[in-house]
DNA sequence: TATGAATGAGGCTTCATTCAT
DNA sequence: AATGAATGAAGCCTCATTCAT
């Protein structure tokens, strides 16, 4: 379990106490940066005092695996949800089709964000905490992702499909991401293309590296 | 100019001090982050009294300007440095060049990735600090970009060069900072290349993008 | 209320603490001006914790409104206690009335007067702070007075009541302060009278006043 | 002398250096409090270094000698200027006669309050600065009054001309300034009575008081 | 002599955490 | 178990004063 350092919850009440503060903090989070959150904002918001976040919780930093944890939960439905089925890839056009799991993806990340807005900050800035979980998670996606390209292995140029299933969630994630959490005003890397469009670029990236043959 | 929160340093010894204080800064910077860097910490490393920070510095923000300063000017030398000659496009196979670039950039983006990761972090949490000098270096780079294009235009399938440009040069920059940043032991979209070979990669990512043509 | 900065003390233990605080507070006012006890020095004499300061009153600005309460609250308990009844008024000696009066009234601004002078001080320069509740205390001194003298109105010479009973006050709340506060060792205009006397002279002045016809 | 903190000014430069640096100070007490007025402001205002400000005094405290002098010299030279001929007090009617001297008291207090203001605070803060210049100006004051009192000896009921000329000084002191230093809005003793009409009030109740007989 | 950069003690304040109630 | 008052280390910053140039 990643939450390790989150105390054992067992009676009724304490887990419903557990869930309010969880709750808070995802409400605090679409406001501000996890470091600016103080315990007696968190305290505040869900309504219990700060003893009883420290009776829940070893200290502050032991919310964040919880929220990795919410992050894997969420991104892990997102991907069965998404997922599509083998006969539904056969018949597609492979463009298309990724472009549709593309926009998908995107809408997801963009309501999740301040999750992981989070998630990515805090993972940079103390990676101790993490956990192991988006490792298994990791894995499914690479897993699904693999046997997605198996299934179209005749319409695309990559031969190495493992290396290639890799490297398009790599590609497709980062662009992604850094859109959806930071590419509003910030400073980076502008890119005109918004919301679908954006996605339809980002699909046709995978879909020239998929159609690649060898150097 | 950014850094207008930074006091004028006229004197010698000034200029001296100031030179002091932002290599403490980037040395400290090698190993934490910007705001776990104390006012204190960087008087020590710099060899100098915390009232002499003030002196030279309106307060810890006004650091974050000069960050970003530096890293505009070693980016704008690192691209005049690494742009290729337009004899060179035309005789050169495209995707060995893509290769050859990809690889200078990965390598500049990796050494200076102390730098690097303060501007992003600090860019997202403080935006208002960051001035816009990054604009000017966007569009440089991106008209560097354009004009590359224009040279092989006729061995490539993407016929809008300015979407072209623009995606470009953000995909190969989101995939190559996120490795050279946090790609070590955090969490994140694990790929199992490295140095040339993950900057070979990228350039086979921005390769295939090139040769698509439309849907 | 004044005291808007003071954070509500419901507990037991609040309200004890607020009391040692403020009772460390008045201590110390007795040695040193306001400006110059630092929060760590009330913390110590109150024999608290810094940081307790501060979960009682928002900063340090926020103790003065509630000296000003301290000072209003003594003042309108003092008044109440020395108001004389209609009837000794009408029998006894009027010069011999204002005397006891002000001799009441600066033994009570000698005891005060740690409070006073800081009240005084702090009130002059930062007159944003002290709320509005030294009006009604004026307005209740006033009235008080005024009253006073339409008792007496036939023994005295001046005919417009409102304005006298003003300048009554006025001259004699001066006249009084500067003397309790100040006039021991400092600068300004010494007057040889001490204590009783120097009431005596004041009430004189008073009654001087109020013998006064026109001009 | 009271400035024995200011170091000697000899040359000719160090002459024009304290005296801008004494017209600084006197510009930017017009503005604020002197505690709020750092040494570099100082400095600035006067157009000099920091340094200079340190070559010419021991320390910032040293200039509070200064500012008595400066209202010594002041208060001397204007009761010079006010101080009425016996002629003129033979002839004339006392309480006019008063009024007219209050009038240009208060005139000359509300012109000097800046200066006033600082001496006021700094004595009471730091009485051990502020020499014994002002006791010789006391003294000048009272044998002035005294003087007076005893060409109106004949038209008063006072008997005792020390005491009444030591108390109406006071009296009328105490009441002036407080009235032209802070009257204005923050909190103390209202009175309506504005300017000359304020002046006369004072007037009156000198003019009561000396017209009173034994109790 | 003048300059202004450098110093560092000390002030105010925050907030993660502890503990008495 | 829950509460919230109390704690105190640690951060940011100011400014009177010193001192190298």
């Amino acid at each position: 379990m990643s939450n390790s350092f989150a105390r054992p919850a067992t009676q009724t009440r304490s887990i419903k106490t557990q869930q309010k503060l969880m709750d808070a903090l995802e409400a605090l989070l679409r406001e501000k940066d996890f470091d600016a959150i103080s315990v007696p904002d968190l305290a505040a918001e869900a309504g219990v005092a700060v003893g009883t976040v420290y009776r829940r919780f070893e200290n502050k930093e032991a919310l964040i695996p919880l929220l990795f944890e919410l992050w894997t939960t969420r991104s892990a439905l997102q991907m069965e949800t998404a997922a599509v089925k083998a006969e539904e890839v056969t018949s597609a056009d492979l463009r298309q089709l990724l472009r549709t799991q593309m926009r998908a993806a995107y809408s997801f990340i963009r309501e999740q964000a301040h999750i992981l807005r989070a998630v990515h900050l805090q993972g940079r800035l103390r990676p101790q905490l993490i956990g192991e979980d988006w490792k298994q998670l990791w894995k499914d996606a690479l897993a699904g992702n693999r046997a997605f390209l198996e299934l179209v292995k005749d319409r695309i140029g990559q031969s190495d499909l493992d290396r290639a299933a890799e490297m398009m969630i790599y590609i497709a994630n980062t662009a992604l991401v850094e859109k959806a959490l930071f590419n509003e005003d910030g400073p980076g890397y502008v890119v005109s293309a918004e919301g679908d469009a954006f996605a339809d670029e980002i699909a046709d990236i995978v879909y020239g590296y998929l159609s690649l043959g060898p150097a």
